[in-house]
DNA sequence: CTATTTGTTATCGT
DNA sequence: TACGATAACAAATA
């Protein structure tokens, strides 16, 4: 489920695997994967140059090449012998591997040069994070349209990065109903999901980007305040969570204390 | 077989 | 025309 903080925390694990090493090679047997390629073949053999996230997008530089991730639903990126939809191979005879369960995740190889025309295309809004935005970024943002609030934090043209679990944590943390119009917020609680949307994603990115801790799921317990938590006692107040269906997507909050 | 999960894009309707 | 809501898509699990 990568959006902002797991790309993030991706991109740290990234910068840490691949410090000073150089790409030996690259390989994958998915015709499914690598939907664009347009590179030169100038990063094999290239020292590792910047890693970075935009949006839920990850690129990894080398030579005059970029490589270009998105994890969709269930892509994630491993180090080591791990079965996986691609393989690179550093010169310390480690591995990078795009493992992907459901094989919904994409890549794109082009020159460093085209990864700005890439993005300028997808039209995607302003970063939320690592940058603080107050009240009035985010009423800039998403205080013009007319639906409800949490499916307009999905936008990704409006802001980028934000999930399906980040919206409705959001939303609770800055007790705002997901239900509420954007365009009928006050100015104190722009500044509400301001905060509280900072909160979260500095809170999550931090435990993304941890050396140990994988943070969310396989197995582990849930770690959120409202997100699948339908039927459990809100944190605050103990009322019972509830779940609504809203543009498709599921939304998790509070009822009584939002 | 159905419902559910994800982000993105295509399409329908107002 | 613009915007919002919805469907489709990929694949797997309960």
């Amino acid at each position: 489920m990568p959006e902002l903080p797991e790309v993030e925390g991706a991109g740290a694990h990234l910068r840490r695997w691949t410090a000073g090493r150089r790409i030996v090679s690259f390989h994958t047997d998915d015709p499914k994967l690598l939907v664009l390629d347009r590179g030169d073949g100038s990063s094999i053999g290239a020292p590792v140059g910047r890693v970075w996230r935009r949006a839920k997008y990850l690129i990894l530089e080398a030579g005059d090449e970029a490589w270009v991730l998105h994890f969709r639903m269930t892509g994630e990126l491993l180090r080591g012998q791990v079965p996986g939809r691609a393989r690179w191979r550093l010169d310390d005879g480690t591995s990078l591997v795009f493992a992907d369960a459901r094989r919904l995740g994409e890549l794109w190889r082009m020159p460093v040069r085209e990864v700005p025309a890439f993005f300028d295309a997808k039209k995607l809004g302003p970063e939320p994070w690592p940058e603080p935005r107050d009240g009035a970024w985010w009423a800039g943002c998403l205080g013009d349209a007319r639906g409800p609030l949490k499916p307009v934090m999905l936008d990704q043209g409006r802001v980028a990065g934000i999930g399906n679990i980040a919206a409705s944590e959001i939303c609770w943390r800055a007790r705002l109903s997901p239900l509420r119009p954007a365009n009928g917020l006050s100015a104190q609680e722009w500044t509400r999901l301001a905060d509280a949307a900072f909160a979260f994603l500095d809170e999550a990115v931090a435990a993304c980007s941890a050396e140990e801790i994988t943070y969310i799921n396989q197995g582990g317990a849930n770690p959120f305040d409202v997100y699948q938590r339908d039927g459990e006692p809100c944190r605050r107040c103990g009322e019972a969570i509830v779940r609504v269906v809203q543009a498709g997507r599921s939304t998790y909050f509070c009822g009584r204390c939002l």
